[in-house]
DNA sequence: AGCGACATGTAAGCGGTTACATGATTCT
DNA sequence: AGAATCATGTAACCGCTTACATGTCGCT
């Protein structure tokens, strides 16, 4: 249940459409929590449903209306309480890895290339979060006090999938080498 | 697409039932692809009705009906097709890191205590690798040749998890002491 | 004239979980 | 006597994705 937590969380800030919601998601949460467009939608219709954010319809000039959305007293109450629940340990799903296990059907050419095509992979998303730890780093000056704070939470989210990723790629040139010594 | 291929995978070892495919997924994948035995079944289903395995009915004294499914030719093609095909980098999906990320509307102890709750859940999961990784090491000397390089493998997934949850650890090390020190 | 941004949504389907249902056998 | 194991499945629901649908405005 983290989408509509999501939500709040960034209603905290100002109050949005669906649209606003979309590209915020987009710009910061993406990077361990995509968000659809129509998945958003159904998610506010829950929220509105829930009492836990309010409607507002503002007409605007050549443009559709703006349906916008801001949280409530008891989405806030909600907010808090889910933010300072910890969550139970997800199990991960990673599909790759059932390749892995099943490997010893392949040659380990192919699995070779299994993992160096992940290796690729893995290095791009890292330029991506390198990107973006460099575009607050920017613009971090330019924030008011609170802004410090909720900045340095980003960082903090941002150098998790930096650790993240670099052990990974670690792991696996330490794995190709592995690999490609097993006996056929 | 990976509970299928999954399944497609144990096949080649031996038909199975879909009790018995739900044992060997909690016995082995259970650390990263979870199967709910519901779930196995209309995987099974499925498989059937586009012919990757075949199903047999075998009566038993005193328990019900085996239905036992091999792997058919077409589908050990699909696996082995499915099995060198790189597949594209999910996107994790962690939402105790949307926490972190609104983390700035918690107090410095509660964000600490988020982060040393999954400390404990992590060196739990560690423990359970441990286990696996020595039971594998302990009947490996009795397995047949080709059972040799199928331990290999598995020993590889679980290594990935050792070191996924390791890297995880130093983090969260690392972050518990930087949000203590977080102006509030 | 054509494309992309703005803005809202619906419909269908997939992958997965939780809870329910049944019934014999074996172990404690 | 009661619990666990063997073995099979169904029903309802949830979270999420993909594709579809509609229409205006501003830029090139």
């Amino acid at each position: 249940m983290s989408l509509p937590h999501g939500i709040l969380g960034f209603l905290t800030y100002e109050p949005m459409s669906g649209y606003d919601l979309k590209k915020v998601f987009d710009e910061s949460l993406q990077h361990f929590w995509s968000a659809t467009q129509s998945h958003i939608y159904k998610a506010l219709d829950q929220l509105e449903a829930d009492g836990l954010v309010a409607a507002q319809l503002i007409a605007q000039e050549g443009k559709p209306d703006r349906k916008e959305y801001r949280i409530t007293a008891k989405g806030r109450r909600e907010l808090k309480d889910w933010l300072a629940t910890p969550l139970s340990l997800e199990t991960i799903r990673l599909g790759w890895l059932i390749q892995i296990f099943f490997g010893h059907e392949l040659a380990n050419e192919d699995l070779v290339e299994l993992l160096t095509a992940r290796r690729t992979a893995i290095e791009a998303r890292l330029g991506e979060l390198d990107q973006a730890q460099a575009a607050i780093a920017a613009h971090r000056d330019a924030l008011p006090e609170g802004g410090q704070r909720q900045a340095a939470a980003w960082q903090i989210t941002l150098d998790y999938g930096v650790n993240h990723y670099r052990s990974e790629l670690a792991w696996l040139d330490k794995t190709i080498h592995r690999v490609a010594d097993l006996p056929g």
